[in-house]
DNA sequence: TTTTGGGG
């Protein structure tokens, strides 16, 4: 899978796999495919729905099956498109096809036409001499915007690579110029219909609130069948290099947790609708509201302007508060994690995740770079259990700090209050050593802006003799401490290569 | 080339 993307990646690396003397391909619409013929057809179509390449029950081979339609199959009243199968083998693994975005757009040449209770069948056997191949359902300045991380690539890679298969089976491609209008014309049906119609069928979609948990309602067969989801993507938490847990929420209004490898869903991203193909029950001792997953079940993205994405409706804020505050106020280890703060700088907040160990391996860190990074607080210093000693005074001239004396806390001209003190933490890249990363906070807490929400540096004057307000920093502060809590945070190696904490907001519960 | 898997 790997090396077909790196394959991809660069069309000049695509180049010598051209073929010099191309065979002509007539490519014929799902609905004349004819049933029961001899020989064999090519097509274009678009995935609605594909399970993951995975060894077959019954023989030495690999398969996966794919739900096809093309812009000649009927909607029905409910805009739901009439699809095909499509089912490959392969002697290989590698040699299928992997999609997980509805809308991709598949080539196959060589696959017999069949019928499998009423609905159109292709089979295309890769181990013999049909073959595939996957254009992405983005045209250039699609694909531009969407990208991110390649921000930097002209976008001339993305005219170039615009009718160029993102993967495809075999060692030479083929390609004629009709083709690129038959790309083009599906890539259009594509950005039309799903904005208008459902186009998916809902046919095996569970609501979260329906899946059966531990003790619940029993099935009348005695045994529990896959289900499909359509969920949004409200956390998705990286738990060590393979492996994340992910939070999902539904318009039943239910958060449930499912544990995905990360090379398996590599697309997998918060704030997605998905659809999970072939979810599985899933009971633990503790654990509630966990699916799990089979090695057959995929999970597919939806076009970025489908309707349904639009449909869903669910208060996700309230949802999360919600669980979050149920697991801090759990009596038992917290069982997911708990995301405890947010940053409040609009630029760093949807930037990619760092650990502490790719934080600390960069060296020229810059002035004012800002890493976004997940970390678990496992000390503070000073003890929180006095407050008054992580408030200090600043001298806004010189930027040097005082402690607070026993009797002289009154203010000279250019200084002002400060919390000040010291996070000793961890994340998944150093978790396993005893080793702590010490992180500063030196907060002058501006409006809005601080480190707690609710108090100004202004207000720490009166904190040092307000009991309750000491209480609140101190119960807010406490709450990191726990197993399994996290914050979320923006971080500055400083030339001296202290790390300070900026424009991080903690949570009140 | 084999009858696979197809909502398993």
């Amino acid at each position: 899978m790997i090396q077909q993307q790196k394959k991809a990646k660069d069309v000049s690396l695509l180049l010598p796999y051209f073929k010099n003397q191309q065979a002509h391909y007539e490519y014929t619409k799902l609905k004349d495919a004819d049933v029961g013929s001899d020989g064999t057809v090519n097509f274009y179509a678009i995935v609605l729905d594909s399970n993951f390449p995975h060894k077959s029950f019954k023989s030495d081979r690999f398969t996966c099956s794919i739900k096809i339609t093309d812009p000649d199959q009927p909607l029905d009243k409910e805009g739901i498109s009439e699809h095909c199968t499509l089912v490959m083998f392969a002697k290989r693994y590698e040699d299928l096809p992997i999609t997980q975005r509805v809308g991709d757009i598949i080539r196959v040449h060589r696959a017999y036409v069949g019928q499998y209770k009423g609905v159109k069948q292709f089979t295309a056997n890769i181990f013999f001499n049909s073959s595939w191949a996957l254009f992405s359902p983005l045209n250039a300045q699609q694909a531009k915007a969407e990208s991110v991380e390649d921000s930097k690539v002209d976008k001339f890679i993305y005219n170039e690579r615009e009718y160029l298969p993102f993967t495809f089976f075999g060692r030479s491609f083929s390609f004629e110029k009709s083709e690129q209008r038959l790309i083009k014309q599906f890539r259009e049906w594509i950005n039309k219909t799903f904005s208008k119609h459902h186009v998916v069928s809902d046919k095996y979609i569970t609501p979260l609130a329906e899946v059966p948990q531990k003790g619940g309602k029993q099935p009348d067969s005695g045994k529990y069948y896959d289900f499909d989801l359509q969920v949004k993507v409200v956390q998705h938490f990286r738990l060590d290099d393979y492996s994340s847990e992910i939070r999902v929420i539904d318009e039943s209004n239910e958060i449930w947790y499912c544990h995905i490898l990360n090379m398996k869903y590599k697309w997998v991203r918060e704030g997605q609708i998905l659809r999970i193909r072939s979810a599985s029950i899933e009971h633990h001792e503790k654990y509630e509201r966990v699916f799990g997953l089979k090695n057959y079940s995929n999970i597919l993205s939806l076009p970025y302007n489908s309707i349904i994405g639009k449909e869903i409706n669910v208060n996700i804020p309230a949802a999360q508060h919600q669980v979050d505050l149920a697991l801090l106020k759990s009596d038992q280890k917290i069982m997911h994690p708990v995301i405890a703060s947010s940053i409040q700088n609009q630029k760093i907040k949807f930037a990619p995740l760092e650990t502490l160990e790719q934080i600390l391996q960069q060296k020229a860190q810059g002035a004012g770079k800002l890493h976004r990074t997940r970390i678990t607080v496992e000390g503070i210093n000073p003890d929180i259990e006095n407050i008054s000693q992580i408030i200090r005074i600043q001298n806004t001239k010189t930027n040097s700090t005082r402690e607070i004396g026993k009797s002289k806390v009154a203010l000279t001209k250019d200084e002002r209050f400060i919390l000040y003190f010291q996070f000793y933490v961890q994340d998944y890249s150093n978790y396993l050593s005893n080793q702590f990363v010490r992180v500063l906070v030196c907060d002058p807490l501006e409006k809005g802006k601080g480190l707690f929400k609710n108090f100004t540096g202004d207000d720490l004057q009166t904190v040092l003799k307000g009991k309750k307000q000491q209480s609140i920093i101190h119960d807010t502060l406490k709450n990191l401490l726990k197993f399994n809590v996290w914050i979320e945070a923006a971080i500055e190696v400083l030339e001296s290569g202290v790390m300070i904490m900026r424009d991080t907001q903690i949570n009140e519960y």
